[in-house]
DNA sequence: TCTACCATGTAATCTGTTACATGATTGC
DNA sequence: GCAATCATGTAACAGATTACATGGTAGA
């Protein structure tokens, strides 16, 4: 349902046929959503279905013609109380490398370290193509040029965090190469 | 596939029923992991015809027997050849929160507020918790320990944000109580 | 008595990903 | 000639969520 949202959203700004929406989500909000068009297509259809969007087919002399949408009253309707609704459950970090991470220590530190660099380069990689991203939200409206700004912050907070591992996991293993680790410990159930 | 491994690598601690997998993700990777029944118990049926787990049914006498799961060799060597593996993607950020964030713009600037305020609090709550639970950590394992501290640091950054947006949205709305969005501008296809 | 917790499971549904199919244009 | 980009779509699969069904024990 949240990508229903999200291209009802867009539709705001301006009028966008599938292959648009797409790539606007993925230049635009690419640090926190990713589509495909297994997902674009067929829920244009189903919104078209329901009322929230019509749509014109735009012929092109030289590109193929494209399925332009619009949001309709009744999207607008459903939008806004999307919008003003109560927020669901917070952000969780489903990140398969911090997962990785959690079980380092059944394997060996050296490749830990290994991968632990190849991340630290990726997120600088990220980092620095988010910084040069910024300008171009800075006039533009509070809300999108306030979260390109914590985009940045969380990428830094990340990298500075890898940093630190990185010392500790290498200082840590120096000295007797290889630690035994204890079991965990179970939560309050 | 990712819930699979996460088993295998609890199994590594110790020998585990299905219920008690789920509280342990639950209040030990519960910041960037859920699961269900619906995918735990078939999951570890699978693993089992796989030969990845081996399972014994455990009789109790003031509760219902419970099915004890044990990592085979095979599990093992499938769970190290995953640990040494290369990372795949980056981590997205799909919190519903920040989507609609991005779209306040469209609505009214008291209510976004309203809900920045509810979030601020859901935060500093889960930053507590987490505050908390350091303890539990330090002395563990050093992966498992940094992990938490991250944690720590990616909610503190993401209160700090939360505050500072407060205060930028409420002096912006002050003088003109309304200011028109421009369009967003388009990324680089 | 009622709630919470222990414990296992299935079915339906929704969401997301990958791969495939098609075909034109533009720029190197 | 080849790669990239524009443009729409389907099929198969994988992953996650919700709701339901069952039933025992412990404690307020």
């Amino acid at each position: 349902m949240i990508l229903k949202y999200a291209i009802l959203g867009l539709l705001h700004y301006r009028n966008m046929h599938g292959y648009r929406i797409k790539n606007h989500i993925e230049s635009n909000f690419g640090y926190m959503w990713s589509v495909n068009y297994g997902q674009i297509y067929p829920i244009l259809k189903k919104m078209q279905q329901e009322g929230l969007v019509s749509m014109v087919e735009v012929l092109q002399d030289n590109a193929p013609s494209k399925k332009l949408y619009s949001i309709t009253p009744k999207g607008r309707e459903e939008f806004a109380r999307w919008l003003a609704s109560e927020p669901e459950k917070l952000m969780i970090l489903r990140d398969p490398f911090l997962l990785r991470f959690t079980f380092f220590g059944f394997g060996d530190a050296d490749r830990a370290l290994d991968l632990l660099d190849k991340r630290i380069e990726l997120v600088d990689q990220e980092l620095a193509r988010r910084k040069e991203n910024l300008p171009r939200w800075r006039n533009e409206n509070i809300y999108v040029r306030l979260l390109s700004e914590l985009g940045v912050s969380l990428n830094i907070t990340m990298l500075e965090w890898m940093r630190h591992a990185r010392e500790e996991i290498a200082s840590e293993g120096a000295p007797t190469r290889r630690k035994k680790i204890t079991a965990v410990r179970r939560g309050r159930h």
